[in-house]
DNA sequence: CAACTACATTACGGAGTAGGCATTCTTACC
DNA sequence: GGTAAGAATGCCTACTCCGTAATGTAGTTG
């Protein structure tokens, strides 16, 4: 498993930034910053959430090394850190895929 | 993303799924079973965590197909339905590595 | 069948958190 | 300085979930 020995500490590690990912709005921002940096305000628009909930949102996500802070006057924008989110959301996209065509199998027999 | 679109449906099971991996208990049940498959009384006691609370982490893990039952007389094994996990698990740590390495540097100066 | 074992399920108290609202802070412009 | 806009923070309510204890349920043994 890589460099780290599994400690409860580097576990608790691990699980925060699972639990990061384990909000639906939190990775609709993330689906929208996908096509490039936003303002708050800008995403506040996309996804119907309020201000507030937002930027929390963001603040959460920005401790977990997710996005990028990058302030312009009046704007704070918001950035992808990188893609690798992204290969996560994919594998995890592949485990569901497999789990529905398992249950279309079973259902189809 | 692959071949899902990210309407708010699939949105919300992969955030159920990461959400299973938001917790130390389930990422060390999960790496106890690394060693191969376990009966629940054996996690309960390599854990230290109840069993009542094993069962329940383990009925979720189950049901997000994380792992597989296998029913044998007295006792019920559990077993990794894939090594997929562990690849997720990897990515974070490799987040979190590069973090740390980020903080000494910034330390460092 | 009765007692026992391993596991599952339920109910419940406590901790954590999302979401909404109001407020405060920061920055820009007059 | 005063004002306005964007973003962050604090407070509150409702909800979710972890852990534990009690109870239920298959399957086994005597």
């Amino acid at each position: 498993m890589g460099k780290f020995t599994l400690t409860p500490e580097v576990l608790t590690l691990i699980a925060e930034r699972f639990k990061a990912l384990s909000e639906p709005a939190r990775l609709e921002i993330l689906n929208c910053l996908r096509r490039g940096e936003m303002a708050v305000s800008d995403l506040v628009e996309e996804t119907g959430l309020g201000q507030a909930n937002v930027s929390k949102h963001l603040q959460l996500l920005h401790s977990m090394g997710f996005v990028q802070r990058r302030k312009d006057g009046f704007f704070v924008y918001y950035a992808l850190a990188d893609r690798g989110i992204f290969q996560l959301c994919d594998m995890m996209c592949g485990r569901i895929e497999k789990e529905t065509k398992m249950r279309h199998k079973l259902l189809a027999r």
